[in-house]
Formats: C-alpha cells, structure tokens, sequence
DNA sequence: TGTTTTTACATACCACTGGTATGTTAGCTC
DNA sequence: GAGCTAACATACCAGTGGTATGTAAAAACA
C-alpha cells in the first residue's frame, strides 16, 4: 500500500535501498522488484525515478556495504597502532574485516554476487574495488616504513587482499579448521615475512 | 531451425553445452535460453529434456570448466616436479592456473559469475569447489615432506587458494604492476616460508 | 514379428519480470 | 496565481524461464 504522509525524497530512497539491502541478501539479485516496492510502502514508479535500473540499486547497495565495511576496517586499525610493532593495526584491520563476512548481506551481496551482478563492466575496469584500496593503503604504511619494496607492493596488494577473501569466504562456509584465529594467525607470519 | 538429422542425445546434449559456454562467456547468465537453443539448432523442449532447467546448466558448464582447469593444473604440476625442490611443482602448477585465468570463458564464468549464479546453496554448503582440492592436495604434499604443520593446512590452502584467485583477477583487470611473473615470485616466497 | 514403453525431442502456451509511457499532484518560483 | 518541476502512481508491454502436451523413433518385451 502506497504510503499516504506527505512526500520526502530522501527518505523513500533510503527505504528502497534498505528494502532492497534486505531482499537482495535474503533472494539475492532475483528478488523481484516487485517485492522491494511492495516492502518499501512506495510503487515502480518511485523506484525508477530514484534509480535508473535495477543494476543501479544492486550497484547502490553494494557500494554502500563496502564503504561501511572499508571505514570500520580502517578504523579499528588505526586504533590500534602501536609504536614498536607496525604490523598490529593491519592485523586488527584484517581481524575487523573477518568479522564483517560473518554478516549474511554482506557474504551475499559483496562476497558472492556482486561482481556478478555488476558485471564485467561495471565490476573489472572501474575503481569501485574498495577494498583494494583499503589493503593497498595498508600495504603502502608498511613500505613507508621500509618493511616492503616499493615496487612489489601492488602484487603483495592484491594476493593479501585475495587471500582475506578467501579467509572470509571458508570461514562462511564452515571449513574444518579454518577459525578466526587460525587465520589471524596465518595471517601475521605471511605479513611479517613479506619483503 | 531444428536439426533435421537422427536423433543422438549426447551429440544434442554437448552442443547445448558448448552453445551455453560461449553465450554464457559473452553475455553472462543473462544470456537468454533462446539463443543458446538458437546456436545449438535445437528447440527449448531438447534443453529442458537434458537440463532440470537454466541453473543447471549453467552448473554443468562451470564444472565442465574448473575440472579441465583442474586437471590442466596438475598435470603441469605433475610434469614439473624435481627431487630437490618441492616447491617446483606446486609453482609450476599456480602459473598454469595464471594462464587459465586469461581465458575469457573462465573469468566470466568461474572467476566472476559462478559463485552468485549458483547461489548460496549449491556454492557454499557442497564440495563442487575443485579449486580448493588441487590446492588442498599441494599442501598436503607439503605436509607430507614435513614442510607445513598438519593442522595448518587447512587454514593455509584457503589462504594460497584465496591469493591465487585474487591474483588472477587482478591480472585479468590489468592492475598496474602485477604480473605473471611478479605474482609467481611473490607466491614462491610466500610458499617456501609458510611452516 | 507385433506390441508396448521409453527416449528424445518439437510446439504451444503461461505467469511473471524488468522496464516504459503516461498520468497526477504537491510544492516552489516569480 | 500561473507555470514549472520534482516525486511519485498507474497501466501496460515485450521478453523471459518454465511447463504441458504432442509425436515419432528406438528399445524392450511378448
């Protein structure tokens, strides 16, 4: 049923986009449109007004997700910097991340569909990729400190970030001894021998 | 226009997969059914009469993919291995797996797609994924050298499987900096110093 | 050999989907 | 207070995955 208070665009975008953060995790990118207006209290002709396709609220969505996680990442690392060991705020980061998986939307709508959603396009060339520039960030405060070669720290960008997805992803999906800690754990060797 | 030749099921059934393959590598799984039945010069009644229905089908050719990929990885792993270096093989094996990941076909339906469009059921909870087998069974030919800790392994094969697929990824997007032989030299590194 | 059953498709059709075209009304501008 | 625009609602459409039904050939069986 159409809402009947008076109309305010801000907020009937946010109820869409919380409408659709929870369809799309419960029936992921499926969920029908339908369904989202219906939960929203508004009709497709609000939804198409405020987003030009459905790609375009999965894209909202998701970028939302990630920038959420990206922020509260970065800020658990940096509260715990440590003077004499420059390797701690990562590996909080690393370990604030790796709660983040444990969340059923962002498993779904980050971790595995996204970039199938969003397509080549949209998910390969551009820099939607937050993350990256999260671990890309990190990496750059350790060649800073002479602790990595400037020159590897792309590589060493990507297979760290690849290797906390993949850390992430088991940890979704119950891997016999895979735990948090066993990861944290793995974790911190492989970065303190990254030259 | 259906194929006015005689009846021959595993014919009919392996043009639709290899029509799926190729629509499904251009265009993602959005690629309608009618234009697979199209290419395969069959009608939608044959594809549903060997497929239960578009997801299965597309589960069918993504496993058809990653065990080829599988199979091409050890082999080469197989074929690379020296008695005073362990490590050899399972390197030659990960640059293998690199060149797959240039193939368009496997980005988009392995690398990409795959995960979203089997959904959280088929993907997550089940044993389909061949990937982490072959690099589950490297480490434990390193366990069994007494190189890797028994109970590290799991942790470690989600973490190598993890750096490996991003790494393929990144490759695949053209990041600045990573190349086949930068990620084979990091990963040589990374794997001689894992415990 | 004749009959029945099953396999391997083709055809016709349907419910539903994302998306569009067209209203309609409240609020702001001048 | 006339005109314009933002913010929706309503009605509709082409195309989709999927199903129900038809049918001919092969295989199984008598």
């Amino acid at each position: 049923m159409p809402r009947s208070r008076t109309r305010n665009a801000p907020e009937t975008r946010a109820a869409i986009l919380e409408a659709a953060r929870q369809r799309f995790a419960s029936e992921g990118f499926d969920a029908s449109l339908s369904s989202i207006v219906a939960d929203a209290g508004i009709t497709k002709g609000a939804l198409f007004h405020h987003f030009e396709n459905k790609q375009a609220l999965y894209l909202e969505v998701w970028t939302n997700l990630q920038t959420d996680m990206a922020r509260d990442t970065q800020k658990a690392a940096l509260a715990n910097r440590s003077p004499d060991d420059p390797y701690q705020a990562i590996l909080a980061g690393c370990r604030r991340y790796l709660e983040w998986t444990t969340r059923p939307d962002f498993q779904r709508i980050v971790l595995i569909e996204g970039r199938g959603v969003l397509g080549m396009t949209e998910w390969m060339s551009n820099e939607r990729d937050v993350g990256r520039e999260v671990v890309r960030s990190a990496i750059g405060y350790l060649v800073q400190r002479g602790l990595i070669a400037d020159d590897r720290a792309s590589t060493l960008s990507v297979i760290v970030q690849g290797a906390l997805h993949g850390a992430g992803l088991a940890l979704a999906r119950n891997i016999d001894g895979v735990t948090v800690d066993s990861i944290c754990c793995a974790l911190d060797s492989m970065l303190r021998q990254m030259k």
